[in-house]
DNA sequence: CTATAACCGAGACGGTACGTCGGGTCTTTTA
DNA sequence: TAAAAGACCCGACGTACCGTCTCGGTTATAG
């Protein structure tokens, strides 16, 4: 087995590749992407590819996180003192993002990866999705300081029940999700949460 | 396009081949799975599945429906009249479908061939998922008459206030799925629905 | 191993592969023939190669035997009763074959091919080669029972006698094959193999 | 168009490819010759073989060069003043070396490069074959001088009359090459060659 | 009570993509 | 500045499956 050495590494193909794989799941959808088109769009011999990526998913996930990296950090919720208003916000935010059809592609691509093999949905929970559970854990936190929410309120499920509804509906497209869905998700969890 | 004769159909090949689906599936995960090793398993011509089945999805999807059809039909949920008691015992028990490792590999084999296909989805959706929600949905609205839950609540958004936070934990592996989980969701989903 | 039924073999596959690659060495020269490229000429699959032979060398014997096949049979030496006139016709038509470029490059291909694998030169030897030996032998028998040739001169010695230094001129280039050349190889031949 | 100055060139990496290549021709057999496993055996960048020679057949040529450069020089023929003697001495001893495996490998080898490229054919004729010509040729001229061989006799071909059924014999594997053939073929030659 | 059409097992076929090997070039670091 | 190391682009390898397409052979209605 040979590890090869990263100091070596060309910058300049491995943003072609997470590039071009990007651009490809983008065109055709992820269950036709191949690493002979990923290497051939970015100008990249096959084996460049093999060399530090150990599958196509592994390809792709790179690629998505490299895209959505600019952007990380800024993953607080607003904290308004109203903590329905600053739901509904955060949940309609999140139905747009489902409901916008280019990262619906993605999000689902995503999701076969992880489905697939534990190692690569570790990885995905955390570097995108526990951040913006913790932000909202955070806000939570907040309210229950305010005297918003039960004390003993276990907020770890507390998000769940707010992004369980909203998951369940997007990935098994049992109806639509509309902004009407976003708030009355909110409205219940605010009762089941609320201080007694 | 030809379309072949149901009546003329080999009963015998069709039951070999969906056992050989499953049998492949859970031996070594549906990633795995190809159309030539379910032929080869079944001693049958590759063309007898491509006459009766559009992919190696849809062979799987019936071959999983027709292993669990069996018990079919009974997806009422108890009604004793503690609504609370009832859905525990219900959810308890979806906690331990989704901790069964077999049943695990099925569904989210059964998940990724959803994500690939709207139609697939559908079909699924229909025949596994709904009738589960409808038994539910009808618990509730008895638990409605009885006055125990909010009338104007709206009852396909307190169904997804159930499954929905157990469905997020057990897709993205967050944290362990156990009885008092289950129970703790049962108790939000109370109080955020119970009459005012 | 799976041994192919030769019953279902396509027959026009097998004769666009063999043509295709003897163009392809016609053109490009043995060196420069792939697989590949057999295949996409032929408009066939590489497994459709691969399944009835085993390396491009054996295609390429293949494709040259069939095209020489044609003319087989008619190997047999003149035979005038002047064994020397006999001798040198058939000398001169050696050196013009090999003084064909065409065939220069194809016989030249074999031998690199001979030269690499016992069992393909075997096939050669016997196909291509030994039939024109035993003909040569047999008019040299012919020159015995008419006293032109020794008693007791061993024949086989003797045609390598006549091909041996052509062959050796025209593998190693030492000098050109020319038809005073085959006629001078042939006197000597002439004056060893005479009766006493 | 690099041309790189041979006073800086290290005759430690030199002597270790050719010694490499030898070597592994030797166990491995010539077709499964790899510059990179010739640069790996010598320890050297692949870089520096490309730097010295054009193709791997050169480096197999230069390897076998350097080998048996040591004995080269003495390739003058015993003159004894008995033809037949000194000739079928030498002709034995051909025959030994063909029939040694170590050299046959070798020589297959360096053929199998010269059939591919008229460079090569040139450079091993010229520094191995010929000077043996030659030297049989001056054997045949003594002779000459000494009344036993025709005065017009063309020693070109007379040498060839020689070495190529041997060399057929050996390259074509049509029959066993034995002291008693050397013998036989030396016997025709000596009737062929001698003054009338 | 055939005969004739369909399904069936088998598997060859033209293809696409796989993951690997090696070729020859280029760049970085060491001596 | 040659050499070691090795990453790079590229082309071909031989394999696995895809989905289509004949082949006999074996039922199982329809004349």
């Amino acid at each position: 087995m040979k590890t090869p050495n990263p100091a070596r590494r060309s910058e300049q193909s491995r943003r072609a590749i997470l590039s071009a794989a990007f651009d490809l799941v983008a065109e055709s959808g992820y269950a036709k992407l191949t690493i002979e088109a990923i290497a051939a769009r970015a100008g990249v011999g096959k084996q460049t590819i093999y060399r530090w990526w150990p599958s196509k998913g592994a390809v792709f996930i790179d690629a998505f996180l490299s895209k959505t990296s600019d952007e990380e950090g800024s993953v607080a919720l607003p904290d308004t003192g109203d903590l329905g208003a600053d739901l509904r916000l955060t949940l309609r935010a999140v139905v747009d993002e489902y409901n916008d059809p280019g990262l619906d592609t993605m999000t689902r691509a995503l999701t076969i990866e992880s489905l697939g093999d534990p190692a690569i949905n570790a990885e995905i929970t955390t570097r995108l999705l526990e951040p913006h559970l913790e932000a909202t854990r955070e806000r939570l936190r907040s309210a229950q300081r305010a005297g918003q929410v039960a004390e003993d309120a276990d907020l770890s499920v507390a998000v769940e029940l707010l992004y369980g509804p909203i998951y369940h509906r997007w990935m098994l497209r049992t109806a639509p999700l509309t902004h009407e869905y976003a708030d009355t998700v909110v409205g219940f969890a605010l009762r089941a949460l609320k201080a007694a």
